[in-house]
RNA sequence: GGGGACGUAGGUCAGCUUGGUGGACUGCCAGCCUCGGGCGCUGGAUGUCAUGGGUUCAAGUCCCAUCGUCCCCA
């Protein structure tokens, strides 16, 4: 009846406000009173949770190590790699008063933190035996969006993790970019069950100080692409301004080779997109805040009494193992108005238990993402894992194929225009010189998303220029 | 960078054209009724009409300014 309370637009019509209404009435996030801020809500932290700690676990394997820097960052230090601070002063925000009294060296709300950290790291590395030195920071950024700011995707402040690495050798320094970046994309694939394509960024999208950037790219339903991370070689970069120096075995000092990488809440933004529908929110099981939600279903005080203790023991036996099961037990609410609820949270799994089912002992079990019910025996009760891996199988599936389908090769110019038109990614010839990059984006509104590593650079033509190409990059509008 | 829309109850919005005692739905609270896909009934609470100024006997409504928010396009 009361249809305001679920989406109300469909996914397909209107796909902004669809994404906006599914942010904020699954209560993942709610809008801060100042403009591009947002505030997470439970639901929505424990999915930052989720992917926080599979990542961590990820890291600490690779050696890094966790630690905290501070929220300021003078302008001295912010700009003494000038291509760097170049690249964020538009969209600094800045302190400039302590009480009434202004600040002389004022004071950046990080951006990003490679000038903080490495001051310091100049200090700690003094020799090889220092090295390789990696430390990840879990904390926010702070970068003004004026204009077109999303939950999530595009906002002001945003929680991310920063990691910083300093290594004695270049070649270390570049394997360490791209382990970063494998973790980067097994996390995202295997939680988010978002397929992505990893690759280079070009010189004109990459990092503003890196040597180069490499980045996982992946398609939303709505035909533009969307960045999930990016790793970065710095090479001596930020390392000659920063004085980042050791000392190597023989007692020669050399400049350090350094790497940076983030990967931000955007992730989530991308989930929502992806597996979302037009009931609302779509989990993927693994980073599901609750994974299961039992619903009693009785008439009288009899009936409720049979099903509660029924409720009770499948409940036990989830928790046995380590489900993360709720039982919705709000009296004054009909079944109907929750399995809606339910389903607008993104909930993968539901089981309903009403007296029908105790007769036939077994429950009713339906699926979040395609709908499916079917009944589920009392034994089977034990597998219930297997369906939610199944079902994480099943949605990292559907998004890769919703992927690959809308993924093509153009070969010239007018067919690029065109098919930019319905969206996608595209592999399109291109010669290397900005110049054409740059045309491309002001005529079609797409840029080079990333140059894949995979891409097989064949004797054809610039997609623009039609001079001979150089490399085979995936042209697509971005958010 | 360009354009558009908006600000009234917790939420969504009507009311503004034509100035005259602030409304609907939803949600919330209490009670009754039950519950297998957003049940029904009864009663109740809830307002800095974004802010500041102006016009007027009188402003949510007209005028000006400010602040804020969202969306679309590049």
């Amino acid at each position: 009846m009361s249809k305001e309370i679920g989406i109300t637009v469909s996914k397909k019509d209107d796909f902004s406000e669809w994404y906006t209404q599914v942010v904020l009435k699954a209560e993942l996030a709610d809008y801060a009173p100042v403009k591009g801020l947002i505030v997470l809500r439970p639901d929505g932290y424990s999915i930052w949770e989720s992917i926080k700690s599979v990542m961590d676990q990820k890291f600490k394997k690779e050696g890094i190590r966790n630690g905290f820097l501070p929220l300021l960052i003078p302008e001295s230090l912010l700009s003494k790699e000038k291509k760097h601070f170049a690249g964020f002063n538009p969209e600094a925000f800045w302190v400039t008063l302590s009480g009434n009294n202004e600040i002389g060296d004022r004071l950046a709300l990080r951006p990003t933190s490679e000038t903080l950290a490495y001051s310091l790291y100049s200090k700690w590395i003094k020799s090889w035996r220092d090295l390789p030195l990696k430390i990840n920071f879990w904390n926010s950024a702070l970068r003004a969006e004026i204009k077109s700011t999303k939950p999530f995707i595009r906002n002001s402040e945003f929680l991310w993790q920063e990691g910083h690495t300093v290594h004695a050798s270049k070649e270390e320094a570049e394997n360490e970019v791209m382990k970063i970046l494998d973790i980067y994309k097994d996390t995202v694939e295997g939680e988010l069950a978002i397929p992505v394509i990893t690759g280079k960024k070009s010189e004109k999208e990459k990092f503003v100080g890196a040597v180069y950037t490499t980045t996982m790219e992946s398609l939303m339903p709505d035909g533009k692409a969307l960045q999930m991370g990016t790793s970065h070689f710095l090479g001596q970069n930020f390392a000659k301004p920063f004085n980042v120096k050791f000392s190597d075995k023989d007692n020669v000092e050399n400049f350090a080779w350094q790497t940076s990488w983030g990967v931000s809440w955007r992730v989530i933004g991308g989930m929502i997109m992806v597996h979302g529908d037009d009931k609302g929110l779509v989990l993927p099981p693994k980073v599901a805040p609750i994974q299961v939600v039992i619903i009693p279903i009785y008439y009288s005080e009899e009936d409720a009494k049979k099903v509660a203790e029924m409720v009770n023991e499948i409940e036990k036996r989830l928790l046995t193992k380590k489900i993360r099961v709720h039982v919705d037990r709000r009296n004054e609410l009909t079944p109907g108005f929750k399995f809606h609820d339910w389903e607008m949270k993104g909930i993968p799994l539901r089981l309903e238990i009403g007296p029908k089912d105790i007769a036939k002992q077994k429950v009713v079990m339906a699926k979040r993402f395609n709908q499916e019910k079917s009944d589920l025996s009392f034994d089977q009760i034990d597998d219930v894992q297997l369906v939610l891996d199944k079902i994480q199988g099943e949605m990292f599936s559907a998004a890769k194929k919703m992927l690959e389908e809308n993924t093509s090769k153009v070969t010239n110019y007018e067919q690029l225009k065109s098919k930019l038109e319905k969206g996608g990614l595209f592999y399109a010839p291109w010669c290397g010189k900005e110049v054409c990059e740059e045309k491309i984006k002001e005529e079609t509104g797409a840029d080079i998303r990333v140059i894949p590593f995979d891409s097989k650079n064949e004797d054809t033509k610039c997609v623009y220029c039609k001079e001979k190409s150089v490399v085979v990059p995936i042209f697509a509008r971005g958010y």
